[in-house]
DNA sequence: CTATGGCACGGATT
DNA sequence: AATCCGTGCCATAG
């Protein structure tokens, strides 16, 4: 099936291979970046609006019946690509109630406070670019476009739009007008001055731990980055306290900053995986998520303009066909390794999606990959970068099925918990042992250490050993 | 003397 | 080829 594919693709290369292969790795939120600015740069490219299913009302990405539909609901996972573009996921998602009172503000009163602050850096001709691009901000204050979209939208070049989108994000509710809320703390940290520590390393910790940050995995930042964890704690707290994940709720006052930590908030899914509603008993569904709302196609239009291109034009016209064409089918191949990968992974580890760590089967990925017959890299970049949304609203790292320790590891802090004496570390490996699980004493203080649990001597009367958990 | 954590090594995984 | 992970040895804290 392999050969019929690479068949189809005229420029078969390795450029071809290297494209997908990068794209592969791609989390879904840069890969929408890579789309949008190969769509803004060539023309030959097209966005097609997406389909939504009759019946069950979830959008396609591409043609032919509703996988989700169109299989008979029987057992065994679902797996389809669902062009929800992941960014929304989140909210619809989890608990997420946010029982916030977010007064559905009229967004003009936000644009025009802001325009108003502008009008003394803004040239007369940048004024309608930056009305356009508060004008398309989410209740949150994001930007829902990329620039080079919103380039071509406005007819500006992209520096200029980069240049309006750095003045919005330093006006008054700072951090508006990025890409999530990560980048918000970030533009607000730039507005502070350097010199209090905290800010230092609070940047350090946004650009390289963020997903940590999310789940307050203090001891984990601190090893990662190797500073101290109460500088750590003390730079979380600096964020929480001084900046706001959510530009547009803080301007609204009634914002309040709510959670501002909320942990699953920060990171959006790419993969999700939930109950079938039609809930018989233990039927999962796994939803891909498409990196945009629409489908990628070679324009059919641009391909009949290349009938009568004149001869100047024509070379780089079939340069940019040639371009998009690779470029879809590049997609396509990463939607169906995805999708490959999630089905087999939903179907092995199916305990472990519905009943917790604990049932988590080692599994490598190359045994993954012989599985599905392709190279074991291939899985490696697949799953590199990605978050799942798992059933009961946590989002954890796809790595995270293949974790060769997490069910011991959970089996560990059940025994911590029950025990009425504090255990050792050799006596937690004998009652492992006698359960047929073979791990060494060291071993078992490098997983207590994982999951925060103090030592024997250190837990003495009540471990409230309370991490990051829930 | 016992329980732990650091360092480092070899084998498995990516 | 680079990295990760489990483990053994040894120093040290209690």
């Amino acid at each position: 099936m392999l050969q019929i594919q690479n068949q189809s693709l005229r420029p078969l290369t390795t450029a071809h291979l290297a494209q997908t292969m990068s794209l592969l790795t791609l989390p879904n939120l840069e890969l929408r970046d890579r789309i949008m600015s190969e769509l803004a740069t060539n023309p030959a490219l097209e966005l097609v609006e997406e389909r939504i299913c009759p019946t069950c009302r979830r959008r396609l990405i591409s043609g032919g019946p509703c996988p989700a539909c169109a299989r008979p609901e029987g057992e065994g996972p679902i797996v389809f690509l669902s062009s929800r573009d992941s960014s929304r996921s989140s909210r619809q998602t989890g608990q997420e109630e946010s029982p916030l009172d977010r007064e559905p503000v009229a967004p003009e009163n936000l644009a025009a406070h802001v325009l108003e602050q502008l009008a003394a850096d803004l040239s007369p001709e940048d004024r309608p670019l930056a009305a356009y691009i508060l004008a398309g901000l989410d209740e949150d204050g994001f930007l829902q476009d990329h620039p080079a979209y919103i380039a071509r939208a406005t007819h500006s070049t992209l520096s200029q739009v980069t240049e309006v989108l750095d003045l919005i994000a330093r006006a008054d509710p700072p951090g508006l007008a990025t890409t999530g809320p990560r980048e918000a703390l970030l533009a607000q940290l730039n507005l502070l001055g350097a010199e209090n520590p905290n800010v230092l390393l609070a940047r350090r910790m946004l650009a390289e731990t963020f997903s940590e940050l999310g789940r307050r995995e203090f001891e984990r930042i601190s090893e990662r980055l190797s500073i101290r964890v109460e500088s750590v704690r003390q730079a979380a707290g600096f964020i929480r306290d001084n900046l706001n994940p959510y530009p547009a709720r803080a301007f609204w006052g009634s914002g309040r900053q709510a959670q501002a930590s909320d942990p699953n908030v920060y990171h959006n899914p790419d993969i999700q995986i939930s109950f079938s509603p039609s809930a018989t008993q233990g039927a999962i569904v796994v939803e891909v998520f498409a990196p945009v709302s629409g489908w990628l196609r070679v324009n059919p239009l641009f391909r009949q303009a290349m009938a009568q291109a004149t001869e100047e034009h024509s070379a780089e016209w079939a340069q940019d066909l040639d371009r998009a064409a690779l470029f879809v089918k590049c997609l396509q191949q990463r939607n169906n390794t995805m999708r490959r990968l999630m089905e087999i992974l939903a179907t092995n580890q199916h305990d472990f999606i519905t009943r917790g760590d604990r049932h988590l089967q080692p599994l490598t990925r190359a045994r993954l990959a012989t599985q599905i017959g392709v190279h074991e890299s291939t899985i490696s970049r697949a799953v590199a970068h990605k978050s799942v949304a798992l059933p009961d609203g946590r989002i954890v790292p796809l790595a995270r099925f293949f974790d060769r320790s997490l069910s011991v590891r959970d089996r560990i802090k059940e025994i911590v918990h029950g025990e009425p004496r504090p255990l050792t570390d050799d006596e937690i490996a004998a009652t492992l042992e006698r359960e047929g699980i073979h791990v060494a004493r060291r071993t078992i203080a490098k997983y207590r250490a994982m999951e925060g649990i103090l030592p024997a001597r250190l837990r003495h009367r009540k471990q409230a050993g309370a991490a990051a958990r829930a």
